[in-house]
DNA sequence: CAGAATGTAGAACGATCGTTCTATTTGTGA
DNA sequence: TCACAAATAGAACGATCGTTCTACATTCTG
């Protein structure tokens, strides 16, 4: 249990404490499952079993523990592809793990849209933290599909990510304001298309 | 407590009344442009220069405007289909111009992304009012082009649909979230693609 | 003309929002 | 063991939320 970094001048990496990872984690579900500007701290600080002052230790306010929340998400996805590329190296094989993981969340229990897309939702400034914040994942999963896809040999690589990403955001959409099942299929059926 | 309607039937068309669309337009531009539940009622009221009694008069609380607000813009939208109607019968065209139609809102100013969808985001609860406003768009705008791609003689409707509808759900979110213009181009393409 | 409906003006309600504070207790590392 | 950081507990802040109310003026209608 010895993470004595006894040399090194690293500034301590701070167990990660009970509380906030509570705190977090019920942030999060909450976030998601009601949206940001619904639920209150006091809603996130009773249900994670925590007090005020203990909230008000970890973040500035809660601007600070939304956007915290969309980079545990994005975070999230960011492992998932991490994962997924100690399976394979084959851009082709790569893509289509990513198609499946998008299409599987579609029909996940407790699905309630895109939480970046829900995030964005609610805060019309574009150059607001939480924005930033969303575009910063965009950003990311974009340019990971463009890599694949030129990897791949796409003929078109550009619109084809475009066109992946679009489908991307309207599958969740859909899964959330339609048929869940409805959407998983054509998502799967579209995305499979453009690899052609 | 006779609410006997003498001879009448009909209900009385009564006046718009200027206060009322004041407060429709207003609500309508605030709700859109910084989500609803960022925009409060005070907000509305004093914008649309009326008070708060004029508003409660008019609505029992602030989700009845709410609810009116997505009926509004689902009305403007089945008006701007019933006008393109007009102009011709044929099936591809119509579909056509539907489809040039959400391009073009696509790089319109001040666009910020589908007000369904952005409401939907802050009501999780399916079965409320609000969800259920959205949903009704949703479900005569996927039956018009249904209708529209089988009358059109499309090889596999269901599933020409249900593109359609999430490549404009996806168009809505990559114009909001990212490059209108790229995501007016993409929109375009992969809608032309579906009647092929 | 009478009268109902509509609009104006402004005070006030309780509830909840996010935030700050003091005081005390627990836990852990040096 | 000492000291310091973290967590607990609970009161309290001003601001804003959505809503209700009374009192008076306007306007349209039967």
């Amino acid at each position: 249990m010895s993470d004595a970094p006894s040399t090194g001048p690293a500034p301590a990496p701070r167990k990660p404490s009970a509380a906030r990872e509570r705190l977090l984690a019920t942030a999060g579900r909450l976030f998601y499952a009601e949206g940001v500007h619904t639920v209150g701290v006091d809603r996130v600080i009773s249900e994670a079993q925590i007090t005020r002052a203990t909230f008000y230790r970890h973040f500035p306010g809660k601007e600070d523990l939304v956007v915290e929340y969309v980079r545990e998400q994005d975070l999230a996805l960011r492992a998932q592809a991490t994962e997924i590329a100690e399976t394979t190296t084959d851009p082709t094989q790569l893509l289509a793990a990513i198609v499946e993981g998008v299409a599987q969340r579609l029909t996940s229990t407790g699905f309630r849209g895109c939480p970046f897309i829900n995030a964005a939702a609610e805060y019309p400034d574009p150059m607001s933290r939480v924005r930033r914040a969303v575009d910063e994942h965009r950003v990311w999963f974009r340019s990971t599909v463009a890599e694949l896809l030129t990897a791949a040999g796409h003929p078109d690589p550009e619109y084809a990510t475009d066109l992946l990403v679009m489908l991307r955001d309207g599958g969740q959409v859909a899964a959330y304001l339609g048929d869940p099942s409805v959407a998983r299929t054509t998502f799967l059926r579209s995305a499979a298309s453009v690899f052609a």
